[in-house]
DNA sequence: AACGCGGGGCT
DNA sequence: AGCCCAGCGTT
C-alpha cells in the first residue's frame, strides 16, 4: 500500500490553481503544443526530450516532422537517414526505438498513435513518462505525469525537500497522482504546467523564487530552503575517454560520411584498439553501425550506418 | 536497484 | 570540473 501524503490534498489547492494561472500568462511557445499539434507530433517531441534539452531538440523536431509528418512516413524511411536526421540530439538508439515505434503504430494501430496506456507502454522506446506525457498532452487525458522536472516542483512544494532522492519512489507517484486535478481537461493542464514551472522557475541549480506563483504555499519555502538532504547524489558520469564518449564518435563520423567508412577513419577518432573493438562491437550490437568484412587480404573493414 | 547510454551549456 | 537535462531498457 503506497504512502500517500496526507498534506498533499490539503496544499493541491493551494498550489494548483496558481500553477495553471502562471501557466497561462508564462508558457512558452513551443511547437509541440501548437494548436495544430497531432499525437504522433507530441510523441516524437517527448522521445526527443529524453535528457536533451528543449533548446537542441526545437530545430531538430521541426526538420523531422516535416520530413516524416506521420507515423507511417518514418517507418519507410532508410536508418541512416533517420540517425543522421537526430544528428547530435544524443542517445542515438533512441531515433531506432522511434523509428521502431513508428513501425509499431502502423502494423498494430492503423498508424494512429494509440490513446491507451497498455497500448503505449508497449511500444518501443516508451517508458511510464513518455506514456503518461503522450495521454495528457496529446489526448488530453488524465495521467500522472512525473517527469524530472515535476518531480522537483513538488519534492520541494509538498515535501519541503531541497530535491527529490536520486531514484523515483511509489510515494512520489502517490503524492502525484493526489495533487493532480480530477477533472481530465485540468489534470493535463496541471501537468504540462507544473512541468513548465519546474523548467522556468522551479530549477535544479538555482530556483528563481521571487518569480514564483506557489512560493508563498511552498513547504521548502515555509521550512527556510534547507538543503539538499540527500546530500551525495549519484556519482557522476564520467565522460572524457570513455566508451561513451568514443562511441558518440565513431557515430559522429559514420553520420557525416556518405558513404562506408574504412577502419583506419575509425582508427584516427578512437586509436585506442581495445576500446575501438570493443565500441564498434556494441554499436553492432544495438544496431547503430553495420560492419562489412575485408574484400581482399590487403584491404581493410568498412563500417557504415545500417540502410 | 543499478548501470549504460550523448552531448552541450552553464556555474 | 561538475552538474543538469520532458528517460528507457537491461541486468
Amino acid at each position: 500500500m503506497p504512502f500517500v501524503d496526507p498534506a498533499a490534498s490539503t496544499v493541491a489547492g493551494a498550489i494548483v490553481e496558481p500553477v495553471l494561472d502562471w501557466y497561462d500568462e508564462r508558457a512558452r511557445d513551443l511547437p509541440w503544443r501548437a494548436a495544430d499539434r497531432t499525437p504522433w507530433g507530441v510523441l516524437v517531441s517527448e522521445v526527443m526530450l529524453q535528457q536533451t534539452p528543449v533548446v537542441r531538440v526545437e530545430p531538430a523536431w521541426r526538420a523531422w516532422l516535416a520530413r516524416w509528418p506521420r507515423p507511417v512516413d518514418l517507418a519507410a524511411a532508410s536508418p541512416a537517414d533517420v540517425l543522421r536526421a537526430w544528428d547530435r540530439l544524443g542517445y542515438p538508439r533512441r531515433a531506432l526505438r522511434l523509428q521502431e515505434c513508428a513501425r509499431a503504430i502502423v502494423e498494430r494501430h492503423g498508424g494512429e498513435v494509440p490513446d491507451d496506456a497498455e497500448a503505449l507502454r508497449a511500444l518501443p522506446g516508451v517508458g511510464e513518462y513518455t506514456a503518461a506525457a503522450v495521454l495528457a498532452f496529446a489526448f488530453g487525458r488524465r495521467a500522472v505525469v512525473l517527469d524530472t522536472n515535476v518531480r522537483r516542483v513538488l519534492a520541494r512544494s509538498v515535501g519541503g525537500e531541497a530535491l527529490p532522492s536520486p531514484s523515483q519512489t511509489r510515494g512520489e507517484v502517490a503524492r502525484a497522482d493526489a495533487v493532480a486535478p480530477h477533472d481530465p481537461a485540468r489534470a493535463a493542464r496541471w501537468a504540462v504546467a507544473s512541468m513548465e514551472l519546474g523548467a522556468l522557475v522551479c530549477t535544479a541549480r538555482s530556483p528563481r523564487c521571487d518569480a514564483c506563483p506557489v512560493a508563498a504555499a511552498c513547504a521548502w519555502r515555509a521550512t527556510g530552503c534547507p538543503p539538499d538532504a540527500h546530500a551525495h547524489r549519484r556519482r557522476t558520469q564520467a565522460w572524457h575517454g570513455t566508451d561513451r564518449q568514443a562511441r558518440g564518435r565513431i557515430m559522429a563520423l559514420l553520420r557525416e560520411a556518405m558513404g562506408p567508412v574504412p577502419a583506419a577513419a575509425v582508427e584516427a577518432v578512437c586509436p585506442d584498439r581495445e576500446r575501438r573493438e570493443r565500441c564498434l562491437a556494441s554499436l553492432v550490437a544495438d544496431g547503430l553501425v553495420v560492419s562489412h568484412p575485408a574484400s581482399g587480404p590487403d584491404e581493410d573493414p568498412t563500417y557504415a550506418l545500417p540502410t
